[in-house]
DNA sequence: ACGTGTGAACACATTCACAGCT
DNA sequence: AGCTGTGAATGTGTTCACACGT
């Protein structure tokens, strides 16, 4: 007989819902910007580029904060939204390479704009080493498991070429880094318990262009779409 | 030769198996460096970082490419997905904004690996303006519209400061290029057929910050293995 | 014997539409 | 009267498990 071990309902936010609170964040702080103290999920849900209902849905897993007949008031919503995401406490992060989009990130201001320091830039190229990005100097990578330690790094950065990022990521878990972004186009394999989140920009560009396709090929001139689009 | 494939395709592919199928063609390609002719769903979804059932169900949506028994032929499903995520044609990319990721982007090799070529790089920034980028010359925004008719520029990159990447997506779209990805953080507005793509690093790294949040926190429920209590 | 391809079951996400509070 | 919060309905994606072709 085979049980399944039963995914134990955690009371958790939905994963769809956690992707899009920073962006809510982001238009709820270009609210405060210019002073607007009450949003409604109509307005909100327009400046994030989302419908209204699903605006609702995802806050109202974070609890009732809005008041009915009025709208949500900006200043707790944002404090509300921090919370959840764990930005009221700081984030340490490690950068690992240093070519054109590790400096990139390195110097990307918006990266350490609130709950995010970058603590450590760590690149193996000689000429890289012991340079200076961001005001930061570059160390060996061989530091890579005292600054963990040192600076408390809890997110892991990847920006090196393919063939190196599954050794950095192993070099991160194994100095107890338990969330990595990578940059690089592999697929990491990482033990149970660690988060991984990629960012692929080759990837994108195929995603895009398969859309562009479909586009090109369903429509001569104009016309709409009709079924049966041989080739 | 290339004998026509005699299985109509079905229109619709699930947007899920859309963005999966980049990472499936680059493990095939990794497979083909190696010499494997031929590879099974299991191995195949293994190097994907997907489970088998996934990717047999995805790859179902493209036709019957697979042989019961032995597996799929590597190099003919590279031929396939490729075709379907129209990488067998050329698209023509511009990049707007030279700052340090847009100059990222420019040298970012994979990027014009298969399928994209850059043709046209642009900034406002008159220090920037003139100079050489990846070995393009770095023109004046002005001309975008232009480049975008001469070159036949078909996607474009937005690599802007926030406040400047509406006015770029509206030129753009003003000049019929119906497919952006945008490095921005904004939601940007275009109209009805335009498809935008967003890659957002604060976005991604709010995300990390959520699940260690919960995974600190939450402790108790989880019986995944800690990587040293650190907390 | 083996691994693909797929219907059926399940899980997750979005949208609808309106009850309920201010 | 107006807008939030939410069950119910619908849509999309994932996983199971096995029939079927090689």
């Amino acid at each position: 007989m085979i049980s399944r071990p039963p995914r134990p309902r955690e009371r958790g936010i939905p994963e769809a819902t956690v992707a899009r609170l920073p962006v809510y964040l982001r238009a709820l702080q270009a609210l405060q910007d210019k002073d607007i103290l009450t949003v409604s999920s109509e307005a909100l849900a327009t400046a994030a580029g989302v419908n209204s209902a699903k605006l609702r849905k995802d806050l109202s897993h974070l609890g009732s904060y809005g008041t009915r007949g009025v709208g949500y008031e900006v200043e707790y919503l944002v404090y509300q939204i921090s919370r959840e995401l764990g930005l009221t406490q700081d984030w340490t992060v490690a950068i690992v390479g240093l070519g054109n989009l590790g400096r990139a990130l390195a110097n990307y201001g918006g990266f350490g704009s609130r709950g995010f320091r970058i603590a450590a830039l760590l690149d193996t190229d000689p000429s890289v080493v012991g340079g200076s990005v961001a005001a930061l100097e570059v160390r060996h990578i061989d530091n890579l498991e005292e600054v963990v330690r040192s600076e408390g790094v809890s997110i892991g950065v990847i920006a090196t070429p393919a063939a190196s990022a599954q050794g950095v990521a192993g070099r991160f878990v194994e100095a107890g880094v338990t969330s990595i972004l990578n940059f690089a186009p592999v697929v990491l394999s990482v033990p149970e318990g660690v988060d991984v989140r990629k960012v692929d920009l080759s990837i994108e560009l195929q995603i895009l262009a398969f859309h562009a396709q479909r586009r090109a090929d369903g429509d001569g001139r104009g016309t709409e779409q009709a079924g049966l689009g041989l080739k």
